[in-house]
RNA sequence: GCGCCCGUAGCUCAUCCGGAUAGAGCACCGGCCUUCUAAGCCGGGGGUAACAGGUUCGAAUCCUGUCGGGCGCGCCA
C-alpha cells in the first residue's frame, strides 16, 4: 500500500476525519514516516497542530480524530502516542502491496512526470578551454547530470549543456602562453605573459602545435595558435569526461553570441528597455532596480563588453530557444552572477520569470595529498584533474563520492583516503547489496518475471516490512530529490535505507528454503529489492554489477 | 566593512519547508564465514548539534546576536 498513491489515499481519509471531527478547522493532514517502527509506518501531528485552536487538549483531539477515522482495510492499528502523535500501522499486506508493482514497472519503477514533459536545460561544467578539468569540475559534472538524470526520471525533456567561454582575455592568454613555450622549446629567451598558464599541459600543447604546423615553428600565427591550444584543450576535456560518463547534448560558445550579434541585439534591448546610463566613459546597466547591489558596467570605455552581457545574452537565447527552465550548476564562487544575470534578464523587460535561472551552487572541492591541501591553481600548474580521480580511485567511486554530499557543504576529497580505502567505499557497500541479489537469483535460477505475481503472505519478519516499506519510498525520494535538485537524498536513500537493510536481512535469514510458498515471497522481496538498488544507481550514473 | 554558504561523534558527513530516544561510514573494542558473496552482519564505547538569547506544546532545524571557517564583493571571466 505504501506507493505514493496510497500514502495520498491514506491522507485524505485523515483529513477527512479531522473535518468529521473539527468541522471547519480544515488544517493539510501530512502524514510523515517514523523512524522508529514502534511509532508505527505512519504518523501525523494533525492533532497538534489542531489542539490549541479548538480548545482541546492534544491528545483528545488526537482520540476525536480516530474516532472519526473508522475502518479501512489498510490499517490495522492506530494508536495515540507522546504528546498526541496519531500513529498508524499498516496491516501486513498493505505493507508489501508495492512490491508487485516494482516487478511491474522494472526499470522504470520510481518514475513520476512532474516535468509533464516540458523543456529544461542543465547547464554544467562550462568550463573554460584554458586546460584540463580539474576537481571541482568532476563535482560539476558528476552534479549536473545525476540532476539531469533525476528531472528525466521526473519526465522533464532534458537538454545538458555546455557553454564555453572562448573569448576574452583568458583565451588570449593562453594563446601568449603556448606561443611563449613554442619559442622556449625553440631555445630562445622568453618571459612567460604576466598572467599566463603555466601547467606543463602548455607545452604538450606547444609540441603538438609545431608538429601540426610546420610552416610556423615560432608560432607568430598568434590567431592559428589560438584556435588550435582551444579545440586541443576542449578535445581534451571531452575525453574525460566521456571516461566519466557524461554527455552533453550541445555546446554553445561564447565567441557564437559576438558573430550571430546577440551580444549587440541584448545591449539594444536593454537601452530600449530604458534601464541603461552612460558615465565615465562607459556603458552601464542599473542593476541595481532589479536587487543588485550596485550598477554593472556592460560596455568598458575602450569599447568592449565585460562579461557581463554575453552571459545575459546566453541566457536570452536559452529561454527563446524555449527552454523556460533552465538550472545552472556552477561553484558558489560565481555566486555573484546569480543576481545579475537574473537582474539582467528582468530589465530586458521580456516577461522572463524572476527567479530565471535556477542555480545550484555547489561548495568548493578542496583536495588532500599526503596530508597537505593541493592548491588549484592553473597558472602555477598544480593540478588535480578529473582524470587523475577516475584513474586513482575509479569512475563509480568519483561519481557516487561527488553527489553523496549536500551541495553547500564543503567538501575534503582525500586523495590518499579515497585510493586507500578504495575497497570500503561506500559505493561499494550499494554495488555489493545488488550484486548479492543477483547471485541468490543466479542461484535460483528461475524466470524473475515470473515473481511479479507470487503471494506475498509468507513474508512476515520485521526485516521484511521494513526493507518492502523502505522499496515502496523510492518514488518519493526521487521525487523529492529531483525538486530539490538534490542527489545526494538518493545516495543516502541507497545506502542507509535499502543497502543496508538488505545486508541485515540477507545475514538473517536464508533465502531459498525449503518451503516453496516462502522461498518464493522471499525472492520477489529481493528481486524487488535488486530493481530499486539498479534504478536509484542508474540515476546516479554509477554502475550496477551483477558480480563483485 | 557588505553579501552568500558552512559549524552536528576522534575523522568525513546525513538529518534542516519545527516533531517522539540526533543517525551513517571510517577509526576503536568484542562476537559471527562447513550454510544463497564476510567488500558483509550483530553488539559496545563515543554528542552541551560552535556559543548566547528569542519564538512554542516541541528547536540541530525558524529568528536575532557573537565567535570560527570557506567563497564573493573589478571598466577580470
Amino acid at each position: 500500500m505504501s506507493s505514493p498513491d496510497s500514502k495520498a489515499r491514506l491522507e485524505s481519509l485523515v483529513q477527512e476525519a479531522v473535518s468529521k471531527a473539527f468541522p471547519g478547522n480544515d488544517v493539510a493532514v501530512e502524514l510523515d514516516r517514523p523512524r522508529n517502527a514502534e511509532h508505527g509506518d505512519f504518523a501525523t501531528n494533525v492533532a497538534l497542530q489542531l489542539a490549541k485552536r479548538v480548545g482541546r487538549k492534544p491528545r483528545e483531539a488526537a482520540q476525536a480524530i480516530v474516532d472519526a477515522l473508522g475502518h479501512a482495510p489498510e490499517i490495522a492499528r492506530t494508536e495515540i502516542a507522546g504528546p498526541g502523535f496519531i500513529n498508524i500501522t499498516l496491516s501486513s499486506t498493505a505493507r508489501f502491496a508495492a512490491i508487485p508493482g516494482i516487478h511491474r514497472a522494472g526499470a522504470a519503477f520510481g518514475r513520476g512526470n512532474a516535468g509533464g514533459g516540458r523543456r529544461i536545460m542543465v547547464e554544467f561544467v562550462s568550463a573554460n578551454p584554458t586546460g584540463p578539468l580539474h576537481v571541482g569540475h568532476g563535482r560539476q559534472a558528476a552534479l549536473g547530470d545525476a540532476i539531469s538524470s533525476l528531472l528525466e526520471w521526473q519526465g522533464w525533456k532534458v537538454t545538458r549543456e555546455f557553454y564555453y567561454n572562448d573569448s576574452g582575455n583568458q583565451i588570449a592568454n593562453l594563446a601568449l602562453s603556448v606561443q611563449a613555450r613554442i619559442r622556449e622549446a625553440r631555445g630562445e629567451t622568453v618571459q612567460m605573459p604576466r598572467d599566463g598558464y603555466l601547467g606543463d599541459y602548455i607545452r604538450d600543447i606547444a609540441r603538438e602545435y609545431v608538429a601540426q604546423h610546420p610552416g610556423d615553428a615560432h608560432g607568430d600565427d598568434l590567431d592559428q595558435v589560438r584556435q588550435f591550444a582551444v579545440a586541443y584543450l576542449r578535445n581534451e576535456q571531452d575525453v574525460d569526461l566521456r571516461a566519466f560518463g557524461v554527455n552533453f547534448d550541445s555546446y554553445f560558445l561564447e565567441s557564437s553570441l559576438y558573430t550571430d550579434g546577440k551580444v549587440e541585439e541584448t545591449v539594444r534591448l536593454l537601452e530600449r528597455a530604458g534601464h541603461t546610463y552612460e558615465a565615465e566613459g562607459a556603458l552601464w546597466l542599473r542593476t541595481t532596480d532589479f536587487g543588485d547591489d550596485k550598477d554593472r558596467v556592460m560596455r568598458k570605455s575602450d569599447g568592449t563588453y565585460t562579461y557581463f552581457v554575453p552571459d545575459v545574452a546566453y541566457h536570452l537565447d536559452k529561454f527563446r530557444r524555449g527552454f523556460t527552465a533552465d538550472v545552472n550548476v556552477q561553484g558558489s564562487d560565481h555566486h555573484s552572477t546569480v543576481t545579475r544575470v537574473r537582474a539582467g534578464l528582468q530589465a530586458l523587460a521580456l516577461d522572463i520569470p524572476k527567479g530565471y535561472p535556477d542555480y545550484v551552487l555547489h561548495q568548493m572541492v578542496t583536495v588532500m595529498k599526503g596530508g597537505e591541501e593541493v592548491k588549484i591553481s592553473k597558472r602555477a600548474g598544480s593540478y588535480v584533474t578529473v582524470r587523475d580521480l577516475i584513474d586513482e580511485v575509479g569512475r563509480d567511486a568519483v561519481r557516487y563520492f561527488f553527489t553523496m554530499r549536500r551541495v553547500d557543504s564543503q567538501l575534503v576529497f582525500d586523495i590518499d583516503v579515497a585510493k586507500s580505502q578504495s575497497d570500503d567505499n561506500p559505493v561499494y557497500y550499494v554495488q555489493y547489496a545488488h550484486a548479492r541479489v543477483c547471485s541468490v537469483l543466479r542461484e535460483w535460477g528461475g524466470d524473475v518475471a515470473s515473481l511479479a505475481g507470487v503471494d506475498l503472505a509468507p513474508l512476515a519478519s520485521p526485516y521484511e516490512a521494513a526493507l518492502a516499506q523502505k522499496l515502496a519510498e523510492f518514488p518519493e525520494v526521487l521525487a523529492r530529490a529531483a525538486a530539490e535538485f538534490s542527489p545526494h537524498l538518493v545516495t543516502y536513500y541507497l545506502h542507509d535505507d535499502v543497502a543496508a537493510r538488505l545486508h541485515t536481512y540477507y545475514n538473517a535469514e536464508r533465502f531459498l528454503v525449503d518451503d516453496e510458498r516462502t522461498k518464493m515471497a522471499r525472492l520477489a522481496l529481493v528481486a524487488a529489492t535488486r530493481q530499486v538498488l539498479a534504478n536509484g544507481l542508474a540515476v546516479l550514473g554509477v554502475s550496477a554489477p551483477e558480480r563483485m
